[in-house]
Order: C-alpha cells, then sequence, then structure tokens
DNA sequence: ATAGATACTTGACAGGGGTCAAATTTGTCC
DNA sequence: GGACAAATTTGACCCCTGTCAAGTATCTAT
C-alpha cells in the first residue's frame, strides 16, 4: 500500500473547504494569528501582511490526518499554525524514516523539484495556512525580506539535518533518546507549558523510533533505563519531567 | 583534540596568499572558470560576473588540508572548482560523521549562524574560490537571480540530507554501500571518466564508513561482497566498475 | 463503567555490524 | 627501486540493538 493513495483533496475536512468559498478580500486570520511572531511572515509589517494574507488560505486536519503526500504534485507551501506534524520518508518495503517534528511556526512544502519528496502527517490537531506555490515565489520576489526569511529558515533547517545525522550514524541508543528528550525540552518553553522539568511528547513511541533510527522496542527500554538512573520521571507515555537537564546534554553527547 | 585547533589561517597556503595580494581590479579567473556552468554564480551574465567577480578571492588546498573548521568564524563562503570535499561533525570523543561529499560546482559555508557547524577538509587536490560573507549576502540583494540560485541549491542540499537520513536511520550496510556507489556512478559522468561503467571513488574507505554510519571493516566487507555478487569489479581501492547498475540501484532500495 | 482496540512495556533470544587483531596491499619518500 | 608507513582486507569473537512474543496500560466508544 502506498502512502500517496491518500491523497491532500481526499482528505480535506469540509470545514476548510467552507473557509476557502468564505474566503474574505484579505484574509483577517493574519492579522491576529497566534503564531505570527514566529513564522515565516513575521517580516512583514501590517500593511505587506494585508497584501500577503490574501494567498493565504486557513485549514485544520485531526491528528494522524495526512497533510501532504510523497509524490504528490508539491502545489502548497505549509505554515504551522498550532500543533505538531512529522514529515517522513519511507522505503517500499515500509520501513520509515521521520526526518523531523515540525511545530507552530514552522513551515514546510518548498520543494525544488514540482513533487513533494516526503509525507506530512499531523501528529496532534493542527492549524495550518497554506500559500500556492507559484503565488508565494512571487512574492519573495515582492517581499524580499520574505524571501530572505525563507532562506534562512531553510538554511537553519539544513544545520540541524546535519545534526540528525550525526545522532543517526554515530549516537548510541541511549545517546539517542537523551538528545531528543533535550532538544525537545528546550523547544517546550511554550505557553501551556507550566512546568519548568516538564516536556510534553505528542509523538508515539513508534514515531519516536523512526525519527532516531530506533525501534518502538528500544525506545521503551531506554525510556526506562532513564528512568531508573533517575534522569527522567514518566507520566503516562505523553509527558516526561527531566530531573536533569543538564547531565541528559552532556549524556546526548557521550560525555 | 579539538579539530578546531587546525585554524584556516594556520594552513593557508603561501600561494594562495600571493593570490590574494595580486587580486586584480576583477577577477579575471571568473570569466574562463571550468566549474562556472554548474556554480552558483551560472545565472550571472557577463557584465554582472565582471562586477561579482570583484568579491572573490581563488586558492588551492592540497588533500587532506583543512578548509575551514566547525566553531570556527563563519566569514567565507566556499565554492568549489575541482577536487573533492568532505564536511564533517564531530563529537567528543572523536566519533566523526561525514554529512555530505561536495565536488566541483558545490558550494558550502553559507551558515546561519556566525559560526561554522561543520568542518570542512579537502579529500583531494582542490582549487577553490571563497567569497566574504557580508559581500555575497549584499550580492544576493543586488543580483536577486544569485540569491534565488543560492537559495534552490540549499533546498536541494535540504533535500537530499532527508535521502541520507533515511539511509543512516533505516538502511542495512548492504544497501547503504549500494546507494553509495549508484550516487557516485551517477555523478560520474564528469570529464575524465571515459569509461561508462567506471566511478572514481576520491575518498578512503575511513570517509565512506563515517559517511554512511559504518566502520571501516564492514565497507570493506561489502565492498569483497557486492565484488562477490558480480555486481561490482575493483581496481584498487579508489576505482570501481559498477557491472549492473540496475541491481544495485535496486539493491539500494531495499529491494 | 465495561469491552475491545491500540499503545506501550518487558522478556528471551538472535543476528548484523562493531571491536580487536593480524595479514596484505598500496602509497610515499628518499 | 627499496623501505617504511598508511590504508585496506580478512578473520575471530562479541555486544548492542532488532525480532518475536507475551503481558500490561491506556484510550475510545458505547
Amino acid at each position: 500500500m502506498s502512502i500517496s493513495s491518500y491523497g491532500f483533496s481526499d482528505s480535506e475536512p469540509e470545514r476548510s473547504i467552507r473557509l476557502v468559498k468564505n474566503n474574505p478580500p484579505y484574509n483577517a486570520a493574519c492579522e491576529k494569528c497566534s503564531s505570527r511572531h514566529i513564522s515565516l511572515c513575521n517580516v512583514l509589517d501590517a500593511d505587506e501582511l494585508k497584501k500577503f494574507s490574501k494567498i493565504s488560505t486557513n485549514f485544520h486536519k485531526n491528528a494522524k490526518q495526512i497533510i501532504c503526500s510523497e509524490d504528490e504534485n508539491a502545489d502548497h507551501i505549509y505554515n504551522i499554525k498550532s500543533g505538531a506534524v512529522r514529515i517522513s520518508k519511507m522505503l517500499s518495503d515500509g520501513r520509515r524514516q521521520i526526518t523531523g517534528f515540525l511545530f507552530a511556526g514552522d513551515f514546510f512544502g518548498l520543494s525544488c523539484k514540482d513533487r513533494y519528496s516526503y509525507t506530512a502527517e499531523a501528529i496532534t490537531d493542527v492549524s495550518i495556512c497554506r500559500f500556492p506555490r507559484a503565488k508565494i515565489i512571487k512574492s519573495f520576489q515582492d517581499f524580499p525580506a520574505l524571501g530572505e526569511r525563507a532562506f534562512d529558515m531553510t538554511r537553519t533547517e539544513l544545520e540541524s539535518t546535519y545534526d540528525q545525522m550525526l545522532l543517526l550514524g554515530r549516537k548510541t541508543a541511549k545517546e539517542k533518546l537523551c538528545t531528543f528528550l533535550f532538544t525537545m525540552w528546550q523547544k517546550s518553553d511554550r505557553p501551556g507549558v507550566t512546568n519548568k522539568d516538564e516536556v510534553p511528547i505528542p509523538m508515539s513511541r513508534s514515531d519516536i523510533a523512526d525519527y532516531l533510527g530506533l525501534t518502538i522496542e528500544t525506545i521503551s527500554r531506554q525510556f526506562t533505563h532513564l528512568h531508573k538512573l533517575g534522569l527522567i520521571e514518566l507520566d503516562g507515555a505523553h509527558k516526561v519531567f527531566l530531573k536533569n537537564p543538564a547531565a541528559l546534554s552532556a549524556m546526548a553527547e557521550g560525555d
């Protein structure tokens, strides 16, 4: 079964279709977008945003729905307003590699070919805005700062993939999970997280395994191991408390 | 021993210093650059190239010399005119991951931070031109096509890192080496390679191992294994003949 | 609240690739 | 061209992580 058998248009919820139909002259949602300050468009002033918002469409996806699929026409760029998304590639026999987890403020889909080279799926319920590819590329010319911002974000993403390659190629299972947890902790000073030690883990063990190049059993064993070492506390499978972030970080680098 | 103890300035050969001193009003080398048609600057017309070439400096490095180091100030962008370069990151205990091999036409060093996040070393003798970071970013504004070209090349690089993450996280040793050899074969229709089956392998077994997340012993064993399967012939360690590229490609994907 | 499905954890065992060591080939420098 | 060093190959052995299986916890829907 190919993952591309689930097309975007098939899984498009009715809600977003209504939004498209009622699309105002400019997208009022942009002005009050909660992730605007950390998104691609944060370099635009009020006037520019007003113009830019005309090409934006908002929609929601429920957890587990596909946002775009490998080998599908790369017609849109997606910007996450809230929720978590996983980006993955698959081999023909079903082996999967998750190349990244994306959150509010992240964008994806700016392919260099005319087809997506990966699949994006909602981990949690997500709120997303998207832009037609041709129009956003035009916008990069109309608003050079926007193009520079997209370039910057792409370079940042590229550098983080280098770190992930070091992890995948050279770190042990324990180091991999420590790296993952510490990174999630660094990202977790967001609204909704009150406790400084608390790290919400929206994705499943299976997702973590496919992100770190391990199996779910190894992930589970390493969680248990870190717990026995006193480095973490678990409250269910999706909430972790880091008891010693510094030690975890050191362990992540093999020290 | 930190790799950053070898600074760029320490290993700068005298030859390139003379070149800097004799720098003409514009860099005549750009006009007749052999890698111009595949490089960053291939979007510039003759006039633009003349202006752009003023910020370029040419130099050579011998095999094994360091071009730039992790944590060093990211002052320059480097463009490879000929030869092969490896990009790597290291853990504190010496474990190394090579994130990519670069060849004529490739560029590197366009960091999003003020320090390089990786080390670049010459695998063969290399001919390189470089540009001060601040000036090339200015050039992206003066010549928008240049910025777009850099952005395109960065996105292409990003997509190839996704493939490499799939390889590192989910492929077997055999599949990894098949992928590597097939990719090198695809890149090898370059001047200097006459035989259609011939693939020059400039890098060492150690480099290949650190690129594929394996050890040199495993690389060596897999070379022997592929030879016994009749898929490759070896002429020394640095020249491979692909006897059946299609089968190798299928094996690279696990089919 | 209960039942079934799904997700996660734990255990037993095995194998792919790592480690250590030695032999062989290739490259380099007078 | 010969000698030494470096790189590569090959062999023996083992461990980390994967596989297979069973048990436990959590989630979802009535």
